[in-house]
DNA sequence: CCCAAGTGAGACAGACCTGTCCTATTCTTG
DNA sequence: CAAGAATAGGACAGGTCTGTCTCACTTGGG
């Protein structure tokens, strides 16, 4: 059933575009109309609606993407290396790389089916009990706590760059020294 | 010009359900329909539009109710009083307790101008760089980012409480735990 | 060079939301 | 109780967005 469809390479890059644009406009403006959605992709509305029939079907894709990513970055992260705390922070540090894509979980479409409970969450918050046990973490902040408490810095990076005079990067190590040191014992 | 119109008692209720409505269904759904925010209110969608006219009035009514309330609960953490880390603490445990509100800011419509550096914003960063001049406060972390930072906890507080099995009151305990130990020296 | 796949541009009907208006009904207040 | 104020409920026109369709144009591979 899940036969793996070859696509053409340029295909491939166009739909990567839209997914890209499709974060973007929708992470600031949830209600976005399509037609601006194709516009920030550089491409027209008629080719956006062949890649996704309607709305639905792009709201899912993005969601399938994003979470894609989700997984990746917890490989990269490497959970069950070191102390807890020391694989949260890698954690924390690869989600705030990628806060532009995972902005979508924290101002994007909301009536997307939430795949609540998923394998990824899961092991997050195993990763935190690891640091209850190994007593890196604190133990009065919980699991299901800390692994949404991620989300939040995410946001504040997301959001707040742009008034203040500060390099995305400056704000990404402020806000990875935030998060880690909320959640150290 | 600011002449203070007395309304009628029942009215100003009606005016604070639909305004209490907006914030919950808005910061649910910025795109929702008025409709649904007078459904929510116990209105019908005529008497909304007769106490604010059109979408715009609506949403700054919301925008000027929530400065005034954020602006309330500055006044009752008594910034000036103690270290900056204690006010700071105050703060947060005000705005986590009126977080249903000052969710708006942080998922709520997004046209509506943003009263960047208003009066109660300076009063927070001077509050942050007085925690930094006493040693309360990390320095690592500057005023901007820290102010902006609460809006984070209250973000996870107002999003998480549903799916886990832990009372509003226990989420807030930790939400100002995880702030508070965050922003310390 | 040619052709087929892909794209851009626009037309179009339907759906939904909005803001205005009107009327019958309910609630308040004197 | 009775007059006046406020509300619910619905009709309605105008607007925007959506999803579908068609057709001319571009482009890249054989």
């Amino acid at each position: 059933m899940t036969v793996e469809e070859q696509k053409s390479p340029t295909k491939e890059r166009t739909r990567q575009a839209i997914l890209r644009a499709a974060i973007g406009v929708l992470s600031a403006n949830p209600g976005a109309a399509l037609g601006e959605i194709a516009e920030a992709a550089g491409v027209a509305r008629s080719t956006l609606h062949r890649y996704y029939p309607d709305r639905a079907t792009l709201s899912s894709a993005v969601g399938a993407f994003v979470q894609a990513e989700y997984a990746a970055a917890i490989r990269r992260a490497r959970l069950d290396e070191g102390t807890g705390l020391a694989a949260y922070t890698r954690l924390c540090g690869e989600l705030i790389e990628g806060r532009d894509v995972f902005a979508w979980w924290v101002r994007g479409e909301i009536d997307d089916e939430v795949p609540d409970e998923n394998d990824e969450d899961r092991m997050v918050t195993a990763l935190v009990r690891r640091g209850h046990a190994d007593g890196s973490i604190d133990p009065l902040l919980d699991a299901e706590w800390l692994a949404t408490h991620i989300w939040c810095g995410l946001f504040a990076a997301v959001h707040l760059p742009e008034p203040a005079g500060r390099s995305p990067r400056e704000t990404g190590e402020m806000c990875l020294r935030t998060l880690v040191k909320a959640a150290a014992a």
